[in-house]
DNA sequence: GCATAATCATTGACTAGTCAAGTAAATATT
DNA sequence: AATATTTACTTGACTAGTCAATGATTATGC
């Protein structure tokens, strides 16, 4: 059978699995998207971002931004800012709380990235980066 | 920053972009998760699986292979049947019509998968094929 | 300059799962 | 043989999103 949806089917195993494995540890308390939300933020310039660019960024919709958002916020790991020039856009700000909970949830989520892809065989590892990035992953 | 996480934040992004493409299309009224099922079972030699077994090839839990297959029962796709030897265990069947609906489904699957990835690429893909079952992809 | 279209974000109603706990049966241990 | 452990599956309570529709604002075409 066709091979390019059995690589479909294999990738979206093999992300669940993934994914839930990063979950069940429940790092510091946020979710593997979460997690993405705080890494993208702190490494923007101004560690603000539209909330549609977040959502393009992370691969989820733009109601599901405002809803995962929505508990980071409460929990006061960021804040809105409103834009002067674009009443229609709100900016996501990461506070001194996010970015401290980001800097102590990557150490784990590092340990646990490394323990699911060696860093050490590289040679892979670069060959799936660029396909992934092939196939519209720009995460950098 | 490390480059496992990064590689498993795209990971991420691009198996929700790519589901969610699939799902969109809602093939025969089904989404990407229940095709698999249906894959699965066409492609065993009596066209029945355990549950459990189903369950990890598509990578969710015992408790969501039940969730997922009650809608795909009560829709005539599939049915139960016991196992005489093990009480504890529930064969799902692929029924006809679950079997004409795969088919069916298949050949819109099939475009859409070489959409998202060429196979007229195939160097790319057979590698991508490779990592995936070196990350616990299994499905063949 | 006004109507039309596009963009950003949110909400209601829903689906697709998760985990933790529980039931029941089969296996292993002693 | 009796007990403890493991395995298969389900259920209750919940989270994490989806889509379709809507509101509000900005950009575009004529």
């Amino acid at each position: 059978m066709n091979s390019s949806l059995k690589v479909l089917m294999n990738l979206s195993k093999v992300q669940a699995v993934i994914s839930r494995r990063f979950d069940r540890l429940n790092i510091h308390g946020i979710g593997f998207n979460d997690f993405m939300v705080l890494y993208l933020l702190q490494q923007s310039a101004d560690e603000k971002m539209r909330r549609i660019d977040l959502a393009d960024k992370i691969g989820v919709t733009a109601s599901g931004i405002t809803r995962m958002l929505l508990p980071m916020e409460k929990i006061g790991l960021l804040t809105r800012e409103t834009n002067e020039r674009d009443a229609r856009v709100s900016y996501v700000v990461l506070t001194p709380a996010g970015k401290q909970l980001f800097e102590d949830a990557e150490k784990t989520a590092k340990i646990l990235a490394e323990e699911i892809i060696p860093a050490g065989k590289s040679k892979n590892m670069n060959l799936l980066s660029d396909l992934l990035i092939r196939l519209g992953g720009d995460i950098t």
